[in-house]
DNA sequence: GCTGTGATCTATGTTTACTAGAACAAGTAG
DNA sequence: CTACTTGTTCTAGTAAACATAGATCACAGC
């Protein structure tokens, strides 16, 4: 699996990889204990800086997604199976939430369609079931 | 009505009054045809430069959500009673929804549990019926 | 004419994003 | 033990973004 890097969006390209992370992890791609590749190689490949690429993955440290050692690399720290999320997650997620949602609001989407929206792409990352196989990931 | 600006927030200034404005249309506070202060009367009641209304102000109108016209200010330009969205939009409000979405899946919450909360936001902006009373609404 | 409005131009300072190099420490393989 | 890979941290630089500031213009209403 390689993270599809948009070098020329607004979207900066920590966030880009970041966020390609976490839609592997809900999407099963990268369950938990899956490895991601070092942070130089991923720079290596992708052709930027590792700095930029230890700022993605610092960041997801931080959010508890990843663990980063010198013995394993990069390796998800979580995933859905892996328990209910912290009370800041929540709370911060909502108020994003809150405004992602109003925008759909203003633009003229009806309750009904934003919901069934919001349905249909957690149904892309796989059915609410049973926990993934715990077989080993890569993005490389 | 005011808008709560935190001046130490990471957000930046002008996406707050951009995301507060668009919650008060979401929300019916501010339909179409309300009236917003002048970007310079809210830099002044805010204690912010009036550069940093303009740009909010000037990314609401880019959107289609705001008409700035030297003869009424500042006007809701439409809200959820104004027909659907641009397709353009959709697509991008969707890139954004499925990131957003997969992060509380990632950090454990379940399909229903997501679908709930999206559900009590959406609720809380208002009922899905009938468009607001037209009585113009204001920031000021 | 005066006042208030949005719009536009130039300029400055601070913060963020991204890049770069160097170095250190920990761990692994030969 | 050596060489290599790994994450981590420090310093430094450039470009872009954010916020500020002042000035000016055109338009509208009184």
């Amino acid at each position: 699996m390689i993270i599809p890097l948009v070098l020329t969006s607004e979207i900066p390209i920590y966030q880009q990889i970041h966020d390609r992370v976490v839609e592997g992890i809900a999407s099963g791609t990268l369950p938990v204990g899956a490895s991601l590749p070092s942070i130089r190689a991923l720079a290596a490949d992708s052709g930027i800086n590792f700095h930029t690429v230890n700022k993605a993955y610092d960041l997801l440290r931080q959010e508890g997604l990843l663990h980063l050692t010198r013995k394993h690399g990069a390796v998800i720290a979580r995933d859905h199976t892996s328990g209910p999320p912290h009370q800041d997650f929540v709370a911060d997620w909502d108020t994003r939430a809150r405004t992602l949602l109003a925008e759909a609001r203003a633009h003229g989407l009806s309750h009904g369609d934003i919901l069934d929206r919001c349905q249909a792409l957690l149904t892309a990352f796989g059915v609410d079931g049973p926990p993934s196989a715990p077989a080993s990931g890569s993005l490389a």
